[in-house]
RNA sequence: CGGGGUGUAGCGCAGUUGGCUAGCGCGCCACGUUCGGGACGUGGAGGCCGGAAGUUCGAGUCUUCUCACCCCGACCA
């Protein structure tokens, strides 16, 4: 208690003599050559992709290459939840890319939901043509049986779990695996839907069904802290309905975010397989009571697609703006200089600072390069998302001080260098929660409760955001809203209060409100 | 997979009723002056005009086919 107090005092010390030197301007220029949110909010997003340097398209149809940067956001991304996977108790395996077809058509709703999206492989061998057509399929060497390449693994891994479990004794199961998937799309846009893609996908094996399920609830809680401490993204957790559920599962769970745009995105999805894969797989343990039962299942994952969410929801016209948490650089130091002399100068002062905050654990990088100037590296990091720049001039080693400007608010200050190191990390925590508060109050305001079908429909046409509406439970409702207005049910919220009330569409009495929006 | 559009230098574009050595801006390279919000000057490099076939004395330009990408629908994380 009493280091609080001393802790808290000291703060309150820094701050007074930051205020003293705070200054604060608001910047109103734009970055060159973004298209700017309001003129064309999908442009922009493609701009920023390409302009952030995140990633391109390749030569390969539908297929993304993710550059350096972007795959820095992946890797950090990566970092935190194998961490909380592993606190969680899961290990990481490595399954086949490659599924034999007959593995497929074991679970009937599986195959149904993934058939009309797989890349085949029907051939292990090419051959020089003889009639000079070049590199041909060599016919002869046809597979026995095709290889599906995964659009996802449960059938890959049931078929394995089978030779592992004998008995209540061989149970729980609690794997993870970091791989790539191809679903094949016929629309593709980068980190949104892609062909080939990466992710992560849980597969757990439990004795009850109590278990299997407890492990649904906790892989979703496990998605939305994520969401919201580190990505800075307010989600809603619900429960699929019955025509957006995983093909094969009971239920899916799933965490739903609102981008700028006023559409929604599924962050991630935890499902409930129950006995369906065990069944198919015949996968069957001896219980305690020394009775053969089929084995319960879930299966939970998440995607690149987290940064397109990442960038949806919080950037804005000048380029990315990354929560601190999962941004590779967190601090940018900039010099300002007239000549050599001022340069190696002020290169000496950036260095100290650098490894001082790189010893609170920070990730800093100082720009020393002679070949853009200032004004354009200010852009260029701003374009980037990368959350607090430093600029230290002639000036500033005069006054010993380094101007500090952050990314979310693009507010400028002067602060004495000498408070730098507990500056700077109070200040990525600020950060942090400003651009999470910020993200709910964008959900908030756009998170409409409507009672009629005119009502709903101006969200889901016009005003964009989540409505929460009364819906008489029937996929018949759901396919004809959704046809009409291009809005789906996302999810039942699982905090749902009853409330009686009348579907907006059918006018059938209802028992609580769904949450409705357009999606991506 | 259906409808619409675009392919000319790394990127963004111009290129007339078919005609001479295919241009412009940005970027790139060299040198110099600059450097507290995307600097400027001078010089320079860079093209099988998406690909194939055809019409023609002659094709970036006309015809056919093909491929890729973008936008809008159906499908999806």
């Amino acid at each position: 208690m009493c280091e609080f107090i001393i802790l808290f005092l000291y703060f309150a010390a820094i701050n007074s003599r930051i205020n003293k030197h705070k200054y604060h301007t608001k910047l109103q220029f734009m970055a060159k050559e973004l298209t700017s949110r309001s003129e064309n909010y999908s442009q922009w997003y493609n701009d920023l992709v390409i302009k952030a340097d995140l990633a391109e398209a390749s030569a390969v149809r539908g297929c993304m290459v993710i550059k350096p940067y972007g795959y820095a956001i992946w890797e950090k991304i990566q970092g935190q939840l194998d961490r909380m996977f592993k606190e969680t108790g899961h290990v990481n395996a490595y399954f086949p890319l490659f599924i034999p077809k007959s593995f497929f058509s074991k679970e009937a709703e599986h195959v149904e939901g993934f058939a009309k999206e797989c890349a085949v492989v029907t051939h292990y061998r090419l051959r020089n043509d003889d009639q000079g057509k070049g590199l041909v399929v060599d016919e002869n060497a046809k597979l026995e049986e095709e290889l599906i390449i995964r659009p996802t693994s449960e059938t890959i891994i049931w078929n394995t779990y089978k030779n592992w479990i004998q008995s209540y004794r061989d149970l729980p199961i609690l794997i993870n695996q970091w791989a790539n998937v191809v679903r094949w799309e016929m629309r593709t846009r980068l980190f949104l839907r892609t062909t080939e893609f990466l992710w992560q996908e849980g597969h757990t094996a439990h004795a009850t069904r109590e278990e299997a399920l407890e492990e649904t609830l906790k892989m979703l809680q496990v998605y939305a802290t994520f969401a919201e401490e580190y990505m800075a993204l307010p989600v809603i957790k619900g429960v699929k309905t019955e025509s957006e559920k995983f093909a094969g599962a009971i239920d899916t769970y799933t965490i739903e975010t609102l981008m700028q745009d006023g559409k929604a995105l599924q962050g991630g999805t935890s499902h409930f397989l129950g006995q369906n894969f065990a069944r198919a797989f015949d996968v069957k343990f001896l219980n305690r009571e020394g009775q053969l039962d089929l084995v319960w299942a879930t299966s939970w994952g998440v995607t690149t697609r987290l940064i397109g969410a990442l960038i949806m929801a919080h950037s804005d016209d000048n380029g990315l703006i990354l929560p601190p948490k999962l941004a590779p650089i967190h601090v940018v130091i900039v010099p300002i200089h007239k000549n050599e002399e001022q340069l190696s100068q002020i290169s000496a002062k950036a260095e100290v600072l650098k490894k001082e905050l790189e010893s609170k654990g920070l990730s800093v990088k100082y720009d020393g390069r002679d070949t853009h100037k200032p004004g354009w590296k200010f852009a260029e990091y701003e374009l980037k998302g990368v959350p607090v720049r430093l600029a230290i001039g002639p000036r500033d080693l005069e006054n010993n001080t380094v101007e500090v400007a952050r990314r979310d608010t693009l507010e400028k200050m002067i602060v004495p260098a000498d408070t730098v190191g507990t500056y700077i990390p109070e200040l990525l925590a600020n950060i942090q929660e400003n651009i999470f508060r910020r993200a709910s109050g964008f959900r908030e305001k756009n998170t409409h409760r409507v009672n009629t079908w005119d009502e709903f429909r101006e969200v889901a046409e016009v005003k964009g955001g989540f409505a929460y509406a009364h819906w008489d439970g029937t996929s018949e409702t759901e396919a004809k809203i959704k046809e009409e207005t291009k809005a789906t049910i996302r999810c039942i919220p699982l905090d749902n209060e009853p409330e009686e009330g009348k579907c907006i569409y059918s006018g059938k009495p209802s028992k609580q409100r769904v949450l409705f929006a357009v999606a991506y």
